[in-house]
DNA sequence: CCCTGATTCGC
DNA sequence: GCGAATCAGG
């Protein structure tokens, strides 16, 4: 079985409504649990529209399926510094819904998680292992007059909510 | 033991 | 890109 456009259509709405990896690979039939984890994560999708009722874990990294221990790639992580305020309202208008997301799109979020304006950013990442667009990564964002130095996202109060670097 | 997702890396 | 193997857990 491959990962037809159609099969990958499937997956991805039956893992954005929450089906575990395993009843995804039992419904679309000819793959593994892992095969729909592994690709769930390739299309970078982590995060679903409906949680599963208990998330079976909390991002946990682990070690090296073989002995070998190698340089740990920063990969998945946030950027260290983390993005600043937007400095204009242009900035923070999303162009993807959740569905829209693909590999390459920005994962900031934007607007209220349970409001219909929610969105994400979606302008292509700065790089392929980043979660963010040029804008998102690299500080392109401001203090607003107020003077702190925060996550637009996270003054809205989304933070408790949303982990950007999993969306 | 059943299950959950996360991660690595040979292929 | 793919996914088995292996990890940390519920």
């Amino acid at each position: 079985m491959d990962w037809s456009e159609e099969r990958t259509a499937t997956l991805k709405k039956l893992w954005l409504e929450g089906l575990s990896a395993s009843q995804v690979a039992r419904q679309l039939g000819g793959v593994s649990r892992s095969a729909v984890i592994g690709k769930v994560h390739r299309l970078g999708i982590t995060v679903r529209e409906v949680p599963a009722r208990q998330r079976a874990t909390t991002a946990v990294r682990a070690p090296s399926r073989l002995q070998m221990r190698r340089p740990a790639r920063e990969t998945t992580a946030a950027p260290r510094v983390a993005p600043r305020l937007a400095r204009t309202e242009e900035d923070l208008l999303p162009t993807s819904g959740i569905l829209d997301l693909d590999v390459h799109s920005c994962r900031w979020p934007i607007g209220n998680p349970e409001g219909d304006d929610f969105g994400f950013c979606g302008r292509p990442k700065l790089t392929a292992r980043g979660s963010y667009c040029e804008q998102h990564t690299a500080g392109a964002f401001r203090r607003l007059s107020g003077g702190q130095a925060v996550e637009a996202w996270a003054l809205k109060g989304l933070k408790e909510r949303v982990r950007p670097n999993q969306i």
